[in-house]
DNA sequence: GCAAAAGTGTTTTCAATACACCCATGG
DNA sequence: CCATGGGTGTATTGAAAACACTTTTGC
């Protein structure tokens, strides 16, 4: 306890897991490592923390610089500190979460073909470098506790959805199916969301009303 | 966006709220600060980060070295890092939330003299150094998301306890008056704890019985 | 007309809430 | 005997859960 071995910098990184929803799938945003260690293998988006920077800004450059959006909800994850490299340096990977809708999402892929990016179903994940697999299960388990709140859902969905697509989601992420008339009972009820009066279009099987949240609608939290 | 100044050591430091419950008021644990900037003032317990030691380790040496204790409940809050100094240097603190029982943690404070410090209710917290106060309600905030867990409470009640004492605990994290009797049924309906068949002694008015948490106890949320 | 997915209502069960009086102790 | 805080029971309300059939569309 309390061993110093000597002194030497300590490099401080931010990662980023972004999350969307694309064809009803929960994903995150990954890249492929072009160099060993790891060559080949995917892992978040991030950057090194230099110069005084806050880390606010350095998250906002990876977001900017790697990803292509100008703006995207992010907020703290975890702080991740095991991962020390050869020569006594310590690399600590501050985690944030972003949530960004499919439609945004979209858009901004075709823009960056430099990198090798891809969009992963949470639930099918690829070889993963260094610790990113414990950064994403982490960012996760934190989206399940999240998910509950009616305002954070809103992030994920700014135009307009199914019931069906919402349910989904929250299966997805809860990890357990949901009785279909007790969902909606619920999610209408709360008296935020309206229909459009439009249906989608495209699918199989009967279609589905289009909802949008109210412009005044409360913060909630279901389940 | 992204524009970089120079190169420079980002110092990165833990720190640690340490909450207990004395007297049936829940309370931080502070030390006051002895030199400028900020003398007399009151700040968490903390400790730069160095040569390589992961985070752990650190929050480990602060914990035993400046409070005397061997082992506590502890994990992470959150990550701050506006706290910039004066030369181009930035500060990023990681902030800790630990738990200990009243009992433990009153033996320990005999021990340490060489150092002024003192529990705090969390309602009235003194003069903080730095931005210790925002890291304080950050860390009672998610205290109070944790609460809510019988897991939790019993880290803070591992010997007996009566029912008065958990609510009052409640209600000071909760901000809000709880019906006694509710409170009671609710807590006793999960099962989770046995009457020791002892009672409280000294207090004003009727004794209140004793309670423990079952060996076998599930964790489970309440409210 | 068949496959596929969306939409709809009722009953039951259980937890949350509201509420007022009696009990044990110390002084 | 009085002040102080602990302990108890019941009725009401509302949300959660369980459950099966009908509707709309594409092919």
């Amino acid at each position: 306890m309390g061993l110093k071995v000597k002194e030497c910098i300590n490099y401080i990184e931010t990662l980023i897991n972004v999350f969307t929803i694309e064809n009803g799938k929960v994903k995150v945003l990954l890249f492929r490592k072009k160099t060993d260690p790891y060559k080949g293998y995917w892992l978040l988006p991030g950057e090194m923390v230099k110069s005084g920077d806050a880390l606010e800004n350095t998250i906002s450059d990876v977001v900017y610089d790697k990803i292509g959006l100008t703006s995207l909800y992010i907020e703290q994850s975890h702080i991740f500190s095991k991962c020390v490299r050869d020569n006594d340096e310590l690399v600590i990977s501050v985690s944030y979460i972003g949530l960004i809708d499919s439609k945004s999402a979209e858009i901004k892929r075709e823009d960056r073909i430099d990198y090798e990016s891809k969009w992963f179903p949470i639930d099918s994940l690829p070889k993963l470098a260094f610790n990113h697999e414990n950064i994403i299960d982490k960012a996760v388990e934190q989206l399940q506790n999240k998910i509950i709140n009616t305002n954070f859902i809103k992030k994920l969905f700014p135009g307009d959805f199914t019931l069906p697509e919402i349910q989904s989601v929250y299966e997805q992420l809860l990890g357990k199916k949901m009785d279909r008339r007790n969902f909606r009972k619920k999610f209408i009820n709360l008296g935020i969301v309206k229909p459009t009066g439009n249906k989608s279009e495209g699918g199989l099987g009967r279609p589905a009303t289009l909802y949008i949240f109210r412009d005044e609608f409360k913060e909630r939290n279901l389940f």
